[in-house]
DNA sequence: ATGGTGGCATCGCCA
């Protein structure tokens, strides 16, 4: 049986609630992952999002930061969560489908400005973050698996506008991508999207602070969907929603979606 | 070199 899934950092999923409805309404994805909801799990909309067809749903959530959950219309069994880095942040869900397939759900965090771990805590939590994703996944190694999230680091040159002008900035420098080359590997992760889109610019995050997004298009992949080794030759037919990113009063994330036979 | 925008725990912090 084939479905779909899609990955999607909604920035607010209160303010936003009218996006997923549109989203889930005109793509119809059997699952949504949502990232930074900033929303306590029993203040979502979830009724709004059971009345269109959808449910299920899984949440961590604290007040104003963070967040996440996956929207389902099939039955999804809460694995739970674990707490990267001991901080109590709502960063990480686990849920299983009927069909035994395992969803991880991420947020790694942004990281900051200076992307220097011994002058900057937030970028030494994000390195350290991904660093226990490699240690835990190369601990338990996945089968029959999806992990998708907001992972902040665009991995490729053509996941960059511009890789010689991002190698210092924050999502794109060496150390991070070489952690999250780790982590990937560690768990035998497959990146999807790159496998069914391997050629050419591939981004799903343009900034609020550049007015011209669209024409001037200085985005970056940050935003991910990998398969364990074993499911990764079901997926196929990825796609990033570039679209959704011009939608009224928008995320400034864009949806990506895959689709697997299982 | 700087500042640009947006959300929320809203006048400071996060992205």
């Amino acid at each position: 049986m084939p479905f779909t899934l899609a990955t999607w950092n909604i920035n607010s999923v209160r303010l936003r609630a009218g996006l997923v409805g549109h989203l889930l309404t005109e793509e119809a994805p059997d699952v949504l992952c949502l990232q930074e909801c900033k929303s306590p799990v029993d203040k979502i909309p979830a009724e709004t999002f059971a009345d269109l067809g959808y449910p299920h749903l899984i949440a961590r959530g604290q007040k104003g930061y963070n967040g996440v959950a996956i929207l389902s219309r099939l039955p999804i069994e809460d694995l739970g969560h674990t707490d990267w880095c001991e901080m109590g942040d709502a960063r990480h869900i686990a849920g299983r489908l009927e069909n035994g397939v395992v969803i991880h759900n991420f947020y790694v965090p942004a990281g900051g400005d200076v992307p220097d771990p011994e002058q900057n805590p937030k970028f030494a939590h994000k390195l350290n973050f991904v660093a226990e994703m490699r240690d835990h996944f190369a601990a338990e190694r996945p089968e029959k698996a999806i992990l998708v999230g907001d992972l902040n680091i665009a991995p490729r040159e053509d996941d960059v506008w511009s890789h010689k002008q991002l190698l210092k900035v924050v999502s794109h420098t060496p150390v991070e991508t070489d952690h999250l080359a780790q982590a990937q590997e560690a768990g035998g992760w497959v990146d999807v999207t790159r496998k069914d889109i391997p050629e050419g610019q591939l981004y799903s995050w343009w900034s609020y602070r550049s007015p011209n997004w669209d024409s001037s298009d200085k985005g970056r992949r940050l935003d991910h969907v990998w398969a364990s080794r074993d499911l990764a030759p079901a997926a196929h037919s990825s796609r990033i929603l570039r679209a959704a990113r011009g939608w009224e009063k928008p995320s400034d994330h864009a949806p990506v979606f895959a689709t697997f036979d299982v």
